[in-house]
Parts: structure tokens; C-alpha cells; sequence
RNA sequence: GAGCCGUUAGCUCAGUAGGUAGAGCACCUGCCUUUUAAGCAGGGGGUCGGUGGUUCGAUCCCACCACGGCUCACCA
């Protein structure tokens, strides 16, 4: 990694340039420039005119970044960009007098505006004849290679300016993340909910089995936890009346990064009141169906190399059953301690001296069952123990009704019939509080509250929480979280 | 947190079985009035991630450090 500062020849040049653009009572960075066309909606729009027509257009005014200059004599082409896309630049001395001069010192990178006639060249590329054009930002560090691009997967994470600028792939695909999440709204809008802004900074963190940020409130002297969900609100919202809510936004986790995780992450929560698990099961599957049809226009996608079939109805593998098949042995929540510790343990998981036994399905179901989860997969029925805020199964009360999705190995979503028992909630709480006291750093604080909220009633209520991160990463078939985080998180950069 | 791999010119990458490094693009000079990875001719540019060690000599071997990637652990 290059330090910030660095100066090189290209870098010595550019500033020399700019001195003598100053010298010469240019200003290498202007202001405002009246656009009046975009790059991308001319070349778009236009081609297919005749000259006659292009004529008709008049003078047209764009601006943007200068990405490649051709020299030619007395005459330049130059292909500028905007945010729409490209369009090329032609400029000749005989017209632009002593400005060509100036045009043809231009450095990639540049920004300029530009004023001139259209025309098509002789291999019938709509161009701009430039007549007038005006330095907007001289740009004193050279862009990155224009065929290669910038492939310096640290460089591109810590300069995402760079990776933007150069590599077309990344920008289609924040793109993408931003016309998903609108659809997103759109689609859950359409339903009824009600898009809601609940505490980032939360006194008892809530909502998920994680270790949470620590802040402090100055004026209050009160130490505060970055939220690692907005469950427990949402809920209290739903106590409120508020019968369809949703948020997107961060939830913040104190734990490993890796290329599924960062240390913020976005989140879509959503509670539909009268409803339980299996009418989320079938949102759901609505909900991703319409955002691959709209955003990839087809069921079916490829990722990594897989590829994926959306189809509906999707599969749903119940927990213990998937668990049954993979260890070719008959298992349930009554399997006893022992009997579960030996397979744990056959399966090369680390068994602690008093692990209970839902810590070692979990770790089973992910060591053994999620990586053979390709096709879209609602896994339900997970341990009543590992779901301390979802509602007992009504036909077996050791298991949760809850799912999770996966797709391509990637757990998309997870969702279950909320728990609206005040009493039990309070002792599920009080389980999570002994183990928390047995050293279990991400065990569910007690939250009186929630729990005073769900005595005034809650009425019956399913929620989900989709990662809209790894969404994100399955429509843009990207194998890092980071790669669909604009600034994912990373170690400082050091000044050697 | 552990293991493995990586870090060479602005960018993308070669390379040196230890004798201080090359290419393409970019850059500089000259020529060129419809080019488009423009072309032609010439040229400049590197503390080979950092610090130590071994050696007559280290970019190369060794140790430590930094940053990154992957896998594992933890989680979503």
C-alpha cells in the first residue's frame, strides 16, 4: 500500500501544470457549468440519427471526467464521462485557437465542460465538436490503468473512489444494492407497513445473539450499546398499534469480519401483526421472486458458480430432520446430552465440559447441513433454546416456529412467530441471564421494558430480518461482503 | 484469535536457482486535421511493504513487524 503523500513524476508534473494553468489566469478548478445534456442519454438516444437531425439538436453542453485523450496533430479526440456515460470530445487548433493548445495538455482524470455541435465521425461515433470548454477539476494524481483497471482488491476496498472511477462492473452494482433497496420499500409498502426509525444507540441491546459497541453518552454519563438489532423496539411498536412495520438500516456486531461479515451490516426487519412464520415463508418468497425479476429479469441466477433456481414453492427441511439425514441416525430435542456430545464431537466440533445441547445442534446443523444448502431452502424448526424470542411450536413446544432462508450456502433471511407470552418471555430472558452468567458473552440481555410492553398485550405477530448485504451479494453473485459494502471495514492504513 | 498465501514502476503483471530488475498501459520529447487499447520515432521513471539477521554481496535465504486475501473459530 502506497502511503497518501507520495509524490512521483506524474504527481510532480500534474502540480507543475497547475501552476502554470494559475500563472496563465486559468482557474483549474471552476464552478458551476450549465449542463444541458447527459453524455450517456446522447450517445443512447442519438444512434441512430442522420447529420441532419444531429444538427437540429444545436449546441449541446456536458461535462465530466476526461478519461482518455487521443492526439492527432492539430486536431484531440478526448472520451469524457458522466454519471450517464460516455461521449467523445473532438477538438482542432484551426477552431479553438490558442485554447487547443490548453485542451491537448489535458490529463486523464480531468474535469472539464464542454460546448459544442454534434457530428458523427467516419466510423460513426456520435461526437462532440468542441467549440468552447472550461476547466472544472484539474486532477493531480493519475487514474489507474484504462485496460486492466484496478484490480488491488485493498486498494479498491480503501479507495473505493478509485475502483469507482475505473472499474464500470462496481458502479453497475451500487447500482444494483440502491434500486434493491427501493424496490424493497416499494414492495413492503404496497403491503401495508410502515417504514420506522427506531434507536441505534440502545441502553440494553436487544433482538439478536451478539456481542454488541460500547459508547458513552457524555451529558447522561450513561454507557450505551450500538444496536445489533431493532427487534425488541419494533415489537413495542407493534404493541403500539403499529400492526405492519419494517426498517432498513445498521445493525453493528462486535465480532469477526469475514467474507460474509462486517462489523455493520444492513438489516431489513419487518413485523406483520395476525400472522405467523408460515405467511412469511410465502412473503418471502414473493419478495426475493419480484426483486430478481425486476432487477436480473429471470428466476434463476448464477452464483459462484452455482446455479439457482427461484422457482417457487421452495424447499423446507426441518432442523432436526435435516440433521437426522446428514448423520444417517435418528435425532430430536430429546436425544439425550450424552448421545449428543459423541456426534458433536465425532463431527470434530469443540465440546465444551457443559455445552448444552442446542449449542451442539447448531454447530452440527452449520457444519454439516449449510453447506449443502443450494437450492432456495427454508430451514425450519430450530430448538426452542436458540430462538429465546420466538413462539413455541404449537405442535412439538421443544421447537421454535422460526426459519431461516438459505441460498447458494448464503443465510438470506430469518423469521419467526414472535413469542407475545409476557410470563414466558420474561423466563426465557432469565435462561439467557444464566448463561450469560456462565460466561455466554452473546446471550440475550433481560429487557423489563419489552417485557412490561408485551403485558400491556401484543397481539400474535410474525417477524423477519433480512440481511440485505448478502442479498445483495447473491443478485450481484459477489463472493464478499465487502464487495457490496461501499467502505467495508479495515485496519488503518499505516504511513511507512 | 490460529494456519496458509501475497506485497516488485502511477496501474496490470513478469523476473532474479543471491551479483541492486523488465514488459504492456500510463508519463515525457518530436511527427501526425476523423482517432478510438490511434500510430510512428526517441526518452525518463523503482529505497522490489518495513526492520533486523546470514553473506564479500540480499528484491531473492532467515526472523520479526505492518497491511491484505483465503480457510478455520465466532456470528447474520
Amino acid at each position: 500500500m502506497n502511503a497518501p503523500h507520495d509524490e512521483n513524476e506524474l504527481i510532480q508534473r500534474r502540480h507543475a501544470k497547475l501552476a502554470a494553468l494559475r500563472a496563465r489566469g486559468v482557474d483549474p478548478f471552476g464552478s458551476r457549468f450549465p449542463v444541458t445534456h447527459w453524455a450517456g442519454r446522447l450517445t443512447g438516444l442519438l444512434t441512430t440519427a442522420r447529420e441532419e437531425e444531429l444538427k437540429e439538436v444545436g449546441p449541446v453542453s456536458v461535462a465530466g471526467r476526461v478519461l482518455t485523450l487521443r492526439h492527432h496533430g492539430k486536431t484531440c479526440f478526448a472520451t469524457l464521462r458522466d454519471y450517464t456515460g460516455t461521449i467523445q470530445l473532438y477538438a482542432r487548433a484551426d477552431q479553438l485557437g490558442e485554447e487547443y493548445g490548453l485542451f491537448t495538455d489535458l490529463d486523464a482524470g480531468d474535469f472539464i465542460g464542454v460546448t459544442g455541435e454534434l457530428f458523427r465521425t467516419r466510423t460513426g461515433e456520435l461526437t462532440i465538436a468542441v467549440k468552447a470548454w472550461t476547466f472544472l477539476a484539474k486532477a493531480l494524481r493519475p487514474l489507474p490503468e484504462k485496460w486492466h483497471g484496478l484490480r488491488d482488491l485493498e486498494t479498491r476496498y480503501r479507495q473505493r473512489y478509485l475502483d469507482l472511477v475505473v472499474n464500470p462492473e462496481v458502479r453497475q452494482l451500487f447500482r444494483l444494492r440502491s434500486r434493491l433497496v427501493k424496490e424493497l420499500r416499494e414492495f413492503l409498502d404496497a403491503r401495508g407497513f410502515l417504514e420506522v426509525e427506531t434507536p441505534m444507540m440502545q441502553p440494553i441491546p436487544g433482538g439478536a445473539a451478539a456481542r454488541p459497541f460500547v459508547t458513552h453518552h457524555n451529558t447522561l454519563d450513561l454507557d450505551l450499546y450500538l444496536r445489533v438489532a431493532p427487534e425488541l423496539y419494533l415489537k413495542r411498536l407493534v404493541v403500539g398499534g403499529l400492526d405492519r412495520v419494517y426498517e432498513i438500516n445498521r445493525n453493528f456486531r462486535n465480532e469477526g469480519i469475514s467474507t460474509q461479515h462486517n462489523p455493520e451490516f444492513t438489516m431489513l426487519e419487518f413485523y406483520q401483526a395476525y400472522a405467523d412464520y408460515g405467511d412469511l415463508m410465502e412473503l418471502t418468497e414473493a419478495l426475493v421472486c419480484h426483486l430478481a425479476q425486476i432487477l436480473l429479469g429471470s428466476l434463476t441466477l448464477a452464483y459462484q458458480g452455482e446455479q439457482v433456481d427461484l422457482t417457487p414453492p421452495w424447499r423446507r427441511l426441518g432442523f432436526f430432520d435435516a440433521l437426522a439425514e446428514v448423520l444417517q441416525t435418528d435425532v430430536s430435542p430429546r436425544t439425550e446430552a450424552s448421545r449428543v456430545r459423541q456426534l458433536a464431537a465425532a463431527a470434530g466440533i469443540s465440546v465444551e465440559q457443559d455445552a448444552p445441547s442446542a449449542k451442539l445442534w447448531k454447530g452440527l446443523f452449520e457444519k454439516l447441513v449449510e453447506p449443502t444448502l443450494i437450492r432456495p431452502t427454508f430451514v425450519v424448526e430450530f430448538p426452542i433454546e436458540l430462538s429465546p424470542l420466538s413462539k413455541r411450536n404449537r405442535d412439538n413446544p421443544a421447537l421454535a416456529e422460526r426459519f431461516e432462508l438459505f441460498v447458494a450456502r448464503l443465510e438470506v433471511a430469518n423469521a419467526y412467530t414472535e413469542l407475545n407470552d409476557p410470563e414466558e418471555q420474561l423466563a426465557r430472558f432469565k435462561q439467557q441471564a444464566a448463561e450469560r452468567e456462565r460466561g455466554d458473552e452473546e446471550a440475550h440481555w433481560l429487557d423489563r421494558d419489552f417485557v412490561r410492553s408485551l403485558e400491556y398485550g401484543m397481539p400474535p405477530t410474525a417477524g423477519e430480518g433480512i440481511g440485505i448485504d448478502r442479498l445483495v451479494m447473491l443478485l450481484g453473485d459477489l463472493p464478499s461482503i465487502r464487495d457490496v459494502i461501499l467502505f467495508p471495514q479495515l485496519r488503518p492504513e499505516t504511513e511507512s
